[in-house]
DNA sequence: CGGTTAGTGGGTAAAAGTGGGTAGCTTATT
DNA sequence: AATAAGCTACCCACTTTTACCCACTAACCG
């Protein structure tokens, strides 16, 4: 399971190291070290899935009729930008330009563990996202 | 599957490039290069098809009685505009004027992988696009 | 402190993408 | 029917991008 939080640092070809612990859960949970890398319909990151979590939503969406509304808008946000990277020797992928155009990753990234995914994002958009998540906890008062 | 968005420049004579990964789906998972390329009745871009989704979607069309008047319609816009294109040896397929014009594309073209399919936009309709189906998503809660 | 592993930077060969010339076909014109 | 004009497919050459490899530094761990 992916979690905790990490920061990397893109160089100017546009990779970045993905975090040794994350390699690893690729690699021991899924027997796979690639992953697909989409946009995130609902914040401005980026999520990467094990190839087992992709094909599940994929399977998922198919299901549903193919001219739902909602199903095309899917397909054109989430599967248009899904690509699939395969990490190089030393654990990096290349993010292309319109990804890191939609998270706004220029230098800093962050990578932050989901569970079954895990986002990236821009060090300072993270800092900004985090700061207003605490917030809405804390008026929620979850019990746990 | 084609997944993944490319953007890839029209030259002067109408030809544009068909992304490698796109190319190398059709050889593995259709063991056909051509695709059929024709109008998308749903949005002003265009949809290319590998021979064996065309042909899925031809019977489906003949399934249904010649009289309906979507059936009609249907013909006169997406098979009409149909035509069968083999790559050149450098990947690139020639697209005729109609459907340049259709899509308006003029220099800056995005393919779009839709898993059996794919589009192709003209760059600046493809970002348009791309912000409306994002705020489509976000008020519609998918659960994904 | 040495050794190991994570993260970073950069060179280079191959692949992908781009531009343009030319021959051959089709279509138009006299 | 012959010639001209335009289009298209094919070929070759060039540029850009990417994948792969190697080397270095910094952090961690015994």
């Amino acid at each position: 399971m992916f979690q905790g939080e990490y920061t990397n640092n893109m160089d100017d070809k546009g990779r970045v190291n993905i975090p040794a612990s994350f390699r690893e859960v690729l690699l021991k949970n899924y027997d796979d070290p690639s992953i697909v890398v989409t946009r995130d319909p609902y914040a401005p990151c980026l999520r990467a899935y094990p190839q087992r979590e992709w094909k599940r939503l994929l399977t998922k969406v198919l299901a549903r009729s193919s001219n739902d509304r909602a199903v095309i808008a899917f397909k054109r946000t989430v599967v248009s930008s899904a690509q699939e990277y395969a990490p190089d020797k030393q654990g990096r992928v290349l993010i292309p330009q319109n990804l890191r155009d939609y998270a706004n990753i220029s230098k800093g990234t962050v990578f932050v563990g989901s569970l079954d995914t895990f986002e990236i994002w821009d060090v300072s958009a993270w800092e900004a996202q985090l700061a207003s998540s605490l917030s809405l906890l804390q008026d929620m008062d979850l019990d746990f």
